[in-house]
DNA sequence: TTAATTACGGATATAAAATATCCGCATATA
DNA sequence: TATATGCGGATATTTTATATCCGTAATTAA
């Protein structure tokens, strides 16, 4: 079981979003482009977002994406629940059911005790994804890459946005 | 992203083999029939088992799989791994290295951020699969089905290990 | 000794999902 | 009016999941 490669490019794709200044808009080219990877799916990945209230797009020149919340208000949650769905890593297809020594009327009164397991797993996976959010990115980026660096990417940006 | 439909056969099939009288043995064929799946499909579960050392078969008439270990040193993850592998659900491409305006001799010296964030929210799933057994599964079961319907089951599943 | 049963590994086939590209449309800006 | 952009739909390609089949070796019972 592997997440979409989207996860990854909408998490860095919202990073740059969030460190842009306030109002500016970001085509989804340049983002492709400053993460070397091919505009076209990118775009895929970023009407996504668009689509879960993330971030907002606008047309025209000068157009493209910022996000639509603060960064303090999304989560790595939001963006990989926007990408890859709501819905729980682990599927109860009910197997129980096929017991072919089932008393005739037999109906079962709580979930699948399998299933509850994996489900509290994959809620644990969604608490600490959506403990982290998009500004606390931003403080680990400050920390972990050089003040030059960090100037030469947003002079690289503003010339795009 | 969503589990194959192997964790949730394996699972089933190591709770029934955890449930099953010390030392016997039980054929992919009967647990197949008993949780209504396809047996050639179901047996590469099986093997997957056998092959990470959770499960032992026995070749011949009478033979078949039973738990090589006690059910309280078998835990959810042991099962989902054995299936799945161990790797981590967030594969990290580096797609921070593709950034243009990059200094040139610019060497990273921690994992992104980003990655660093899902391999905690990986680490959280597998922390709680790890925390339940094999013996605490049945313990549910006890509790979440009759005890004519277990007897039933073990009289079927008796006759044929 | 023989026949039946079983796990195991490999090969193959089919269906579904991930990855990727392309195009036309409506819209916004200069 | 020309250009740049997001958006949605259609299509193509690659990879993974699902599933089946077969040969082999091992084990047991007749």
């Amino acid at each position: 079981m592997q997440l979409r490669n989207h996860v990854e490019w909408a998490l860095h794709c919202c990073a740059i979003l969030a460190g842009l200044p306030e109002g500016k808009f970001l085509p989804a080219k340049v983002l492709a482009e400053f993460h070397g990877v091919p505009k076209e799916y990118l775009a895929k990945a970023l009407q996504a977002l668009s689509l879960a209230g993330l971030v907002e797009g606008t047309l025209g020149p000068h157009g493209g994406y910022r996000l639509k919340r603060a960064p303090e208000k999304i989560t790595f949650l939001d963006v990989v629940e926007a990408v890859e769905g709501k819905a729980s890593t682990f599927v109860c297809t009910e197997i129980r059911g096929n017991n072919p020594c089932r008393e005739p009327g037999y109906c079962d009164t709580k979930p699948c005790g399998i299933a509850r397991v994996m489900w509290d797993a994959d809620r644990a996976w969604r608490e600490k994804l959506a403990s982290v959010r998009m500004s606390d990115l931003l403080v680990n980026l400050l920390q972990d890459v050089p003040a030059d660096q960090l100037a030469k990417n947003a002079e690289w940006l503003a010339e795009r946005s």
